[in-house]
DNA sequence: CCCTAACAACTACACCGTAAGCCTGTCAAG
DNA sequence: CTTGACAGGCTTACGGTGTAGTTGTTAGGG
């Protein structure tokens, strides 16, 4: 063991920046629970705990991944009609979060949104304001449509592996789970089974909040 | 020390029922992080180990609790008429869901939903498909309807603090945080703290997507 | 060339889930 | 009453977690 092995060579090469990015993309490729601090000091080359001098903490690092995350969502345009500016809003941030799959279950883990999501949070409030809602209902907006991207990303990620892709599988689940007890949902798995597939639509929900806050906006 | 302590005069005192109502108990009483099973073995007097004789491990009691919780919404009559039954299920869940803060996001964890689960949503599928939806608006309407219930409550859970309880706090975050950046969320802010208060409803985004699908149906 | 401040490394602690094996209270059969 | 089997609780141990506190090493300025 004569050799000193000077295992760090550059010292200069932690920051937030890059521990926040490393932490990111360990998540992506492997999942949000091999983002341990271990796992992300071996991944950057370095001990755990040297990445403290750098971020705050575990919770640290989640708050700023999930705003990364939030960053990537385009903010809407002051001037587009607000109709197509919450719709933008939310396709954008449901995109985000399919490309994040952790994403959604660390977000809601979070006490308070990170500035990504502030400043595109008051982009839409600015232009549903500016569009004549009324401040409350500006509020109730708001959280119906960011009910539904969050609820429905959360469920389409949980949805158990794509039937279609193993069908004798699917099939034998849908015969021996749902044999009689469950009539309606046997009609559903068999739904699922046959035809091209039917996606269930992101869009479909939205536009039925979306015309609703139409007709609300064109009476009052 | 003389006494050989019989620590256990009892040994007919567990069985997989009574573990898991320990830790339905345990998750409400002190959050779903209380429960460890080393934890849940201290709070019924036993070692952590003795209870894998009555589970199978913690994604079981997890799978067990989320059943539990998911038992306690009514299953909708079949004979409802198709908007009532919908609206009593969302409803139901969401009431749940608030009776255990816990349990949104052990929910959203677990692969399979439990049997309570498939039962209630078994008997929603099948009003549904007997009031005349075709098979996929029913797989459209019950996500839509599901989304709403399973993300506005996780929204409504992750509120920090009801901001009416500490007036002052609020106000100078809302100073503070929304100085000039953001005018759209400045009067946002202004509308929690003034007044006595707009309770978002879960309601309105419900009804917003239950007037959808009352479209949908009339007209196809 | 040396000093010093910055910062990576290390050790340690208290927790976690659980595999494997041990020990004992309980009860039925002889 | 004795005996044996066994269900089921107990103990130990392993490899993981986040992180507080301490110890080294190094890079850059004087």
């Amino acid at each position: 063991m004569t050799v000193p092995a000077p295992a760090h060579r550059r010292r200069r090469k932690l920051s937030r920046e890059l521990v926040l990015a490393a932490a990111l993309r360990l998540a992506d490729d492997e999942g949000i629970d091999a983002l341990s601090m271990r796992r992300l000091g071996q991944a950057m080359g370095v001990e755990a705990m040297s990445l403290y001098k750098h971020v705050a903490g575990k919770e640290d690092i989640l708050d700023g991944i999930a705003d990364l995350v939030m960053d990537e969502v385009p903010v809407p345009a002051r001037d587009l009609p607000w109709r197509v500016a919450l719709h933008r809003s939310a396709v954008g941030t449901h995109e985000a979060l399919l490309r994040h799959p952790w994403a959604a279950s660390v977000l809601e883990s979070r006490r308070n949104p990170g500035p990504a999501r502030v400043t595109c949070l008051d982009a839409v409030v600015s232009i549903l304001l500016a569009a004549g809602f009324s401040t409350p209902d500006v509020a109730r907006a708001f959280t119906a449509v960011d009910a539904h991207v969050y609820g429905f990303t959360v469920m389409e990620l949980a949805w158990p592996f794509d039937l279609r892709d193993s069908p004798e599988e699917a099939r034998v689940m849908a015969d021996e789970v749902f044999a009689d007890a469950y009539p309606g949902l046997r009609a559903m798995a068999e739904l699922a089974l046959t035809g091209p597939g039917v996606p269930i639509e992101f869009e479909f929900g939205l536009d039925l909040i979306l015309d609703g806050l139409e007709r609300l906006h064109s009476r009052g």
